[in-house]
DNA sequence: ATTTTGTTAACTGTTAACAATTCCGAGGAG
DNA sequence: CTCCTCGGAATTGTTAACAGTTAACAAAAT
């Protein structure tokens, strides 16, 4: 029915023998799916999506397809006007500004949140999303690098236990990939220890520093990423 | 057809003559007058919202209900569960917690931005915001003191220019005026002369001075807010 | 050539019927 | 008395068809 259903918001249940037992829901499949495809540039930036053409392609009706529009509309990876469609997200410089100026603020209080109560466990799970990242890197691989980046932040963020912020966060995440998807920048090699500088502080408990070393990285990828746009 | 159709989202375009002639879209109109009806406490946290009945109760098939639960599902003011039904949102000490802390980092983020940008018919819209502030305090007329304190952070951060801090920002917004329906909150006294504060620091174009005042008075509110909590 | 006006095709908004799941109480077994 | 099972009613998810609007194009007029 789907090309590929990608379940990422709802945590199926799973009867005792692992099997997904959950009925799923048409709405949210197309949703992943369509958040996939636009992240692999399937979906190019400014291209106008139609409700009868995709329900044809996934097989299902409108409805759910209207369902995940609405989604993603309010996530910022789509627009949609009324009676007159609705749109791939094409960003500009001065959402490029507003995307990492936000981050910035929210993150901010992330880790200052997250830097008095965190755990070695939690520490230990960002390093091997470093770890990640870094072969990510080595290999060259684009959307691997994407994934793994914005896995760290979000890891970060997911540990100042504040639910609205992480949802907030995950808007800007997720468009935060698809402006990644637009430039299809590998990550400049900078960022590397950037990200190393803020898990070292995260370690030590010292809120401060981490907010300040997150600040600075966000800030050198807000210039990085205006400069090299085309 | 619909008991009170107000139209927030989408300003109305009007021909020379007066009359609206943008073809009305339904859901839009469904979840502002679902909005308001919960802002007024005819639906009460909790409760759960049935589509059926809500689109006869509209003249309205259920489509465009669903869309409004969508919306509003959105913007934090319902909660759905998958194939269960959605609910308005009742609101806990840990919720006000994570609204305040919140609102204090994104509208710290908008008076620094907005203090060096700021021009004096800004300065006077705000003003005239605080007298009917005071004017709805004196009267105590509950919904009018939330709808004009409201107004008040709304204007300041619009002038942060900033359009996904002020999406971002609306949400919470919207969160916290179904806190105060919720508590039946006349706001607090102190607030009165909070505004004032930050106002002034506004009017000199003090970004750090406007910051401190409005993350203090948002403090305060939000004690003011856990304690009163019953 | 350029603008204007019909005309048509495509698409979104809406509706109503169908399918599947959940809820809730009655009845029976332990 | 408590727990479980089994319908039936209620409610959400999905589908397919209808209606009004928008956009695109060709013909006519300036």
């Amino acid at each position: 029915m789907l090309d590929a259903v990608a379940t990422r918001r709802s945590p199926a249940p799973t009867s005792p023998l692992g099997l997904s037992i959950a009925p799923m829901v048409l709405s949210s499949a197309v949703t992943d799916t369509l958040r996939n495809l636009i992240f692999a540039g399937e979906l190019q930036p400014g291209e106008r999506l139609i409700e009868a053409q995709l329900a044809e392609r996934f097989g299902t009706s409108r409805g759910p397809i209207r369902d995940a529009f609405a989604d993603l509309t309010n996530v910022g990876l789509l627009t949609s006007v009324e009676r007159r469609g609705t749109f791939v997200v094409r960003l500009t410089p001065d959402d490029i500004d507003e995307l990492y100026t936000l981050r910035s603020a929210l993150e901010g209080l992330a880790v200052e949140r997250a830097a008095p109560q965190i755990g070695p466990d939690d520490i230990d799970r960002l390093s091997v999303q470093l770890d990640r990242l870094d072969q990510a890197q080595r290999i060259g691989d684009t959307v691997a690098v994407g994934e793994a980046d914005m896995a760290f932040h979000r890891t970060v963020v997911s540990l100042a236990r504040h639910r609205r912020l992480l949802e907030g966060w995950e808007r800007l995440g997720d468009q935060t990939r698809l402006l990644m998807q637009e430039l299809s920048v590998v990550e400049p090699w900078i960022q590397a220890g950037d990200h190393r500088v803020i898990l070292d502080a995260l370690r030590r408990g010292d809120g401060v520093a981490a907010r300040t070393a997150l600040t600075d990285h966000l800030a050198g990828a807000r210039r990085s990423m205006i400069a090299r746009f085309s």
